[in-house]
DNA sequence: TTGTATGCGTTATCAC
DNA sequence: GTGATAACGCATACAA
């Protein structure tokens, strides 16, 4: 309850001016005779004296003791296991992390953007709703880093990207697939406004027109990252005249809708369709069959995302992409149609 | 990169006084002339102002703009969509969330509050790993509130705690477990050390007792929350010369390892065990067969979390101790024996 | 209704 | 080695 003490008590205390606390604090900033010091640290200890972060960051204008972390929704086990990589990589680096969710709504990020702003924040890495042009651009302009990790936008010059090869990864599903015999490949994609949707879709269709097989846009979804479409998308797939044989669900935030899905309609896995998922949980491991999966790097995304974001801000610098190997893992999920 | 405007750019802009700025921008705190007020407003929207965060804390010291939120593992899906909530609500106050995890080590979380009381938090909301009596003596000593969420201990006077009525769950899994026919029922909990995993195995108990059932100690684990102990616990038990027919994993971080030890043993659920979960993920529903759990009231539990932690401050306010009723929801995993 | 001046807790620049 | 002192950007008591 007694305000808490500044760097002026432990200076009194101590029997010396604030500067040589200051001093004492940062080392490096000036000589301090080990006797003072001493004295200074146990007055420091002595009243738990603890420098303001607010004072401090006031003073120096470009100290990144904070992080903003913009993720669309921290229910997402994929967003929830970066946000858990990501606080951790920022911490080794004594930075903190400010945790914001867009729910999908531009608006909401627009808001969040705002508020970073105001902080001042070192960096920020976020997984982007929509092109708020203005908002990123104020955020660029004050010279902080921005990273978009696991999707991007374009129109935001000077943001780095940070995420798999999304091209790679889905030409890895298809092939898998088509080699099983599968000719009729459904693929449930994120929107065709995000990057990893179109990446995605590329490489599928990739695919298929090298080893001949027809395309078919109706097996093609793009769905929303948020909402339960994903399900709808399996429902309107296996309702097609010629239903597929198989189902790529490339949209990480969908896999558990679309899995809910096929589970109430009681189709069999893989006896009557075969699935690969982008996404890795401890349960796809549990699912009966077990499911084939694309496993994403996820430490290694967010290593990548808070080294960028936390880098020295050269306002000249050259934004970077940066984009990891996912690994494909086969399971019991797929078979011969 | 031109530096950013501050309020004496805006205030010279619009032709007044940085008073008058201020006054704008927080409402109410002073009379402003309507024209005027327009003035300032076009000055600071075409500077692109916004007022610094930093400075802001350091003037009002009761500023309350961040919420410290520790939380032992994001990488739990429990804790992931408390997290989420916690975020919502504290949004909607116009507050941000400072997002720290312990991974349950006692050294980590004593190092997060530090840096919480450097920021002077407005309240913190925790998963207590261990007693760390002084650095929590600190923070309420600075009169931040502090929420224990979930779990809570002891030892921490003045510490508010919100979680389920976990006797009453506990109890509802074992009288469920019994009345089916149950007798020898295998208990997985949280640590004993945990209010958490007290308060579950007397529910437990509680019940043998009230029904007449044997109470045998090698039924009842105690389990870490971290780590891969949930699978050895399933291990013991089934190995026991007597095994249980039954079994409630009440330690929430444990419940996908133990289901992963019970998969690979190819124990058949329900027929040679049945299965009480406590954790409500999506996934629990598309397991096969659909789990029985216990639902956790996670936006409920946020909610009152936030709200106490955002509380006014009064040293003098007596520490609440919130109960939220959980939901027992029976599925497929549960049988006579 | 508006402006001036002071302080919040630090860091950093100088003299000493 | 150490100590005054001036910012940092904002809010506010008080004067005009």
């Amino acid at each position: 309850m007694a305000r808490s003490a500044t760097i002026r008590d432990v200076a009194s205390a101590a029997g010396v001016s604030i500067a040589v606390v200051s001093r004492v604090i940062n080392p490096g900033s000036g000589p301090v005779r080990a006797e003072t010091r001493d004295r200074v640290l146990a007055a420091i200890e002595q009243l738990a004296y603890r420098p303001r972060t607010a004072a401090r960051e006031l003073k120096q204008a470009g100290a990144a003791t904070t992080l903003g972390l913009v993720l669309a929704d921290v229910t997402n086990p994929f967003f929830a296991r970066l946000a858990d990589r990501v606080v951790w990589e920022a911490r080794s680096r004594g930075v903190q992390v400010l945790l914001m969710t867009t729910q999908e709504d531009p608006h909401l990020e627009e808001e969040a953007l705002a508020t970073l702003v105001s902080r001042r924040v070192g960096g920020v890495i976020a997984t982007p709703t929509a092109t708020n042009p203005d908002s990123w651009a104020r955020l660029r302009q004050l010279d902080t880093n921005v990273v978009f990790v696991d999707r991007s936008l374009d129109d935001v010059p000077g943001a780095h990207t940070v995420s798999i090869d999304n091209v790679r990864s889905a030409r890895q599903a298809t092939e898998h697939l088509v080699d099983l015999g599968h000719r009729r490949i459904g693929f449930i994609s994120g929107p065709e406004t995000s990057s990893t949707g179109r990446a995605r879709t590329a490489g599928h269709r990739a695919v298929l027109a090298e080893r001949g097989v027809e395309q078919d846009d109706a097996l093609v979804r793009h769905v929303p990252f948020r909402g339960e479409q994903g399900g709808d998308a399996v429902g309107a797939l296996l309702a097609l005249p010629e239903p597929p044989t198989a189902l790529v669900v490339a949209n990480t935030a969908q896999v558990v809708a679309a899995l809910r899905r096929l589970r109430l309609r009681g189709t069999a896995v893989p006896a009557d369709l075969s699935v690969v998922v982008f996404d890795d949980d401890p349960w796809t491991e549990l699912f009966e069959p077990a499911l084939t999966i694309i496993r994403q790097p996820i430490a290694m995304l967010a290593a990548h995302s808070v080294e960028l974001a936390l880098a020295e801000r050269a306002s000249a610098a050259e934004p970077r992409s940066i984009a990891v190997e996912a690994e494909f893992v086969p399971r019991a999920s797929t078979s011969a149609p």
